[in-house]
DNA sequence: AAGCATTACGGCGTACGTAATGATT
DNA sequence: AATCATTACGTACGCCGTAATGCTT
């Protein structure tokens, strides 16, 4: 390739940035005192400088150094030149290392609601200079377009090889009822007796009135397709129809575990267990990110951890 | 020498420009045909520059790419270091190539007013982006100090090899009085007589009194010393004195035209001349001069072979 | 004599191009 | 199929350090 003179922008910048360092040093050794390197060196890329531009920059005297007129007004250039170059470093390194700037998180209004809201809720306080941009979407967002620094995903949905993937937590599964439903129909001690169950679907996955049960003591695993007469997309009203005692739902332990508690909900099945979700957080890039990404993904992990 | 790692603003300056350009294309192969390189070679310099940095600048999916929050504060420097290196590059071409800016031109008054401003008024009045500054002083001016782009000097005191001269002209030198002096003196036809005259001198050379006086003819030399009761530095002072008949003076044909057509002086031993002179113009280098050196130089050498 | 700038020379690094690969439309 | 980005790899140029030289105080 034959380039035949002068490569625009690209060239030069070294050169300029030498020439910045030496007059404000106002001596060539100084200069390289500076910048690291040899008085040899600086006397090139000047040299190499006036060359690229045709012109003189500055005429030297062994002791004293004096601008030409074209010096004289290329210095200020190269001040420029450099003081940009710095400003973009010292910017680029607060952004990395300090906790400020904007961190966008994607997920479902549900997990959204009850998981990452409550996981990081304290965390956000502490750190007022950070801007917490939440998108909840239920459809698919693009994490480039959408410029997400953390999404968090449920298993296996990660087919992009391209996102890096950090295991949160496992999510079970729970078949759950409400006690009044379960009062009013056939007890339930076995994966057969389902068939005589309605199944509330939330549609998570494909084939949601398929569940797959593993005996928690022997491994023994069943499949047994349930009917279901209600579905819906929404965890809130799969639940509320629940506990209103339209059916049995397939739910993440999470969604559910104030029911639990309060007794609204009770598992069935206890010796059975469905298969387990995984929470992911799942971000563009695996290597070099910004520490508040670093450390909200650290808060997460935290947080599943111990709850 | 080891440099552990980061020589601060050094280095990234390149991938800086290439990241400004490709940002502004939003394309890497696009930056690459504006850069006159491969897109390999773009590749290379984002990576590397990221890796320097220890961020992502931007995320690349193939057909679109997108800043990380870190890439979009980087390119506000990015883009000032290239615009700047930009405006330094056009400023320095301007004060190249065209005929603007100052123009500092160093001589005596005598030089300055009976010949450097008649050789440049002309020129000086078609080009009035041009500032054209006149130091003219009779004693030594450094040139870097002052910032000289051009000295119009006598030779021989060119003993800094530094600096680059440029022959303008012989100046002769010339033996002369006024007609009043010649009528009450003693004639003067050979070297010998003037040894009984009065010399007017003007302390220009070492020796003002001894004059080395060839003869046209046969180039047979003579050394004489003149009798000298009146010294003066300065020209104009001299040929007063000899208008007004006081002696003779030795001074240079260009100080004395005038007063040679008039009548008012005249010419003494026609028949041998004195050392000639040369007028130098002198610049610091000789390479690299901007334009308006160049062609200044070019003018004043011109008028000086048409006169 | 000491500090500074320039030059030549040689070695090392790196920036680039080529070519192959994978991704996207 | 075409365009685009990435990667590996080899090469060549560029940058720099060493050392010698010259200049200035």
């Amino acid at each position: 390739m034959c380039n035949s003179l002068g490569e625009s922008m690209l060239d030069n910048l070294r050169g300029m940035a030498v020439f910045a360092s030496v007059v404000g040093h106002g001596s060539f050794s100084g200069s390289a005192r500076e910048l690291g390197i040899t008085t040899s060196a600086v006397s090139q890329q000047i040299r190499s400088l006036e060359n690229e531009l045709g012109v003189v920059l500055l005429h030297r005297s062994t002791r004293k150094l004096s601008l030409t007129e074209a010096g004289e007004s290329f210095y200020e250039a190269a001040k420029d030149v450099v003081s940009a170059a710095e400003q973009g470093r010292i910017r680029v390194n607060q952004l990395r290392d300090e906790l400020a700037g904007s961190l966008r998180i994607a997920t479902t209004p549900e997990l959204g609601v009850h998981h990452i809201l409550p996981a990081l809720s304290t965390w956000m306080a502490a750190h007022d200079d950070l801007s917490i941009n939440y998108l909840a979407d239920n459809h698919y967002v693009d994490m480039i377009d959408e410029r997400i620094d953390i999404a968090v995903r449920m298993s296996p949905s990660i087919d992009d090889h391209a996102l890096s993937s950090y295991p949160l937590t496992d999510v079970r599964q729970l078949l759950v009822a409400s006690p009044q439903y379960l009062r009013q129909h056939p007890k339930i001690e076995s994966p057969k007796d389902l068939s005589e169950h309605n199944l509330i679907c939330i549609e998570l996955t494909k084939d949601p009135a398929i569940l797959e049960l593993t005996q928690t003591e022997t491994g023994k695993k069943t499949r047994i397709k349930m009917q279901s007469r209600m579905h819906t997309n929404n965890v809130f009203m799969a639940t509320t129809l629940a506990k209103e005692g339209h059916g049995l739902i397939r739910v993440m332990e999470m969604d559910v575990r104030k029911e639990l508690e309060s007794g609204a909900l009770v598992e069935v099945l206890t010796g059975y267990k469905l298969p387990s979700f995984v929470l992911y957080a799942v971000t563009l890039s695996r290597e070099q990110q910004p520490a508040k990404i670093v450390r909200c993904l650290e808060v997460l992990k935290k947080y599943f951890q111990t709850n």
